[in-house]
DNA sequence: GTGAAAGCGCTAACAC
DNA sequence: GTGTTAGCGCTTTCAC
């Protein structure tokens, strides 16, 4: 077995206290001599002592351990395929969690079907939970959380106020995509989403992007939001360009999204930008990588992890984090997969 | 605070062993009438009640959690930049790790400068270090493990064969690149490294490509190897392309060198693969979305990942995992950075 | 200056 | 069937 305190105690002719007190600091009430310090940290050496920070957690209290809970009716997280979305989000939480010393862990009881156990379990200090479509199961879940929680994506408001909560400003940013497309020339948009819950980010962008292309002065029906079936997208967008598309330009639900347009649209002889732009949503390091660079409205996803880790380590602390319900902006990276329209003039 | 099995107890008219019985059927000696234990199933379910796994698992002597090491020296691991090597390896650890039922931790202590107290400090049942270029301290430091480890890309026997190790063969895979180019036609092929310690694969894929260039009948010297010092490797690789390179082929430690080559070729109107044929190393995702697709030697990321967990577990169960030493077969994917060569025929 | 006691939440072993 | 004891490794409290 390890070797533990009392084995360090023993050796050095003393009792625990005293070794806690001079290895770790801990024992504050208690004085030691120097000698005896020494005499105690000899043994130690000698025998190899380490503190066993799991001991001492289960003693705190505390568990210095952060948990990444995952949406419900997702898969694992998967950060090798597809855009680089959850990617980015990792590096703001561990980039976080890191400079306030906590450890970041991935559970399989967070991640799987059902976080309920796993939730309360004792091995975590905090929770972190990120998804963009919840559901109502989720949510009664979180809510039965005795830990601190901070959501991502969606608003405290959808959970009671009772947890601090970090997203981007999605209507600001899809405004920034249209903006940008509309200067370009474009008047016949698309938005390409995945999939569609009854609330959350999904739903905040579809309404932001008919509010603002109305406001633009060209309100958009049905038709030209094109919903993709989780599981089958690539069907529904073959199915939408083997008609030829009916607009110019296509905004889309996530880089993900963009980037399976782009190459469904390959397939059809479609060229991007110059018979369609497109339009993306994270603008994560995959953006740089696909051909053509696609232009993509900025979530600042390292910062979102990053500052819920923030706010999480202030709701351990007892505090109440001001302000609670963090909204960052978002910006637009124009690059190669959005050019005028071959049918109309560049207006500017 | 949470509410314990004490509390359970209590309510239910019990002691707090029953309660283990009944809820986690953990006592196996204790047998329980199914009154009681209804009684005391109503008691947790009005109060609540969680099993509190940190405890349990401080009791046990078992966390049921994998820490990943990181090697000294390198910064923490980043996703959403660069190749996608880190994220392959970490889907096929947290795959394996979920599979057994271990939960997966990134810690600041095991992934900082000076792991050695993050290595024994209770809160692992075993460790996974992977790393493409140890240095003497690494080793040291994983030598007073009393956890078990297992090496991804490091040979058991660099560590006196007390883990066991998987890792790809860098031999065979080097051979498939060359191979390739070969039968393409290229004759002058440069091997280009980022960095380079005394041993392990980096070492190993320099000389796998001395051994099967002479051995394919066109022996290479210094300057057919082009090391590209860690911080600032563009710089190199800008010096060899403003000369006009001396060679048609280039193969690469592995699929970021290759993306960086390419992309500084293109800044010298160096066209890949027109001009300048480019094999990279790893074949991840990344690969299919750079312009032009990456021609890689593919290594299973993933699965090395998966395979190593495998191991571990082996090892936290007190086995000796058989075989001890796993070395995965490397493959060529071939894409779209490797071409005939224009001064060269095509041979078959 | 130093040590003894007590307890974090859980469960194996044993007693009744 | 059910309860008591004891202990995982650590640290706080308090007594000496």
């Amino acid at each position: 077995m390890a070797v533990t305190m009392r084995d360090v105690a023993k050796k050095a002719g003393v009792s625990p206290v005293v070794v806690s007190r001079v290895l770790h600091g801990r024992a504050s009430t208690v004085r030691v001599s120097p000698s005896t310090a020494e005499r105690v940290r000899q043994a130690a050496q000698e025998l190899g002592y380490r503190c066993n920070v799991f001991a001492r957690s289960f003693r705190d209290g505390q568990t210095l351990n952060i948990g990444i809970l995952h949406g419900i009716g997702f898969a694992r997280p998967v950060f090798s395929q597809g855009s680089r979305y959850f990617a980015a989000l990792m590096d703001g939480l561990i980039e976080g969690a890191f400079r306030h010393g906590y450890s970041v862990t991935l559970c399989p009881k967070l991640m799987g079907g059902s976080p309920a156990e796993g939730i309360n379990d004792g091995r975590f200090d905090g929770l972190v939970w990120y998804s963009t479509m919840p559901v109502e199961e989720n949510l009664r879940m979180l809510l039965a959380s005795r830990v601190p929680l901070v959501l991502i994506h969606t608003p405290s408001s959808l959970l009671q106020d009772r947890f601090p909560s970090v997203r981007c400003d999605n209507v600001g940013g899809i405004r920034l995509a249209i903006e940008h497309l509309w200067n370009l020339g474009h008047r016949r948009i698309a938005y390409v989403t995945e999939e569609s819950t009854p609330f959350m980010e999904t739903q905040e962008r579809i309404a932001a992007f008919r509010k603002w292309m109305a406001e633009f002065g060209a309100p958009v029906d049905e038709s030209d939001i094109l919903a993709c079936p989780g599981s089958r997208h690539a069907e529904t967008i073959d199915r939408y360009l083997s008609e030829g598309p009916r607009h110019t330009a296509l905004v889309c639900q996530h880089d993900g999204v963009a980037d399976a347009v782009i190459r469904r649209a390959r397939l059809f002889g479609i060229r991007v930008p110059e018979h369609l732009s497109v339009v993306g949503f994270d603008s994560t390091a995959f953006c740089d990588e696909v051909e053509p660079p696609l232009t993509s409205v900025s979530q600042p996803l390292v910062n979102i992890g990053s500052q819920a880790i923030d706010l999480l380590v202030r709701c351990i602390r007892g505090e109440t984090p001001e302000p609670f319900d963090l909204v960052l902006p978002c910006g637009l990276d124009v690059r190669g997969s959005t050019a005028t329209p071959a049918s109309h003039p560049k207006v500017d």
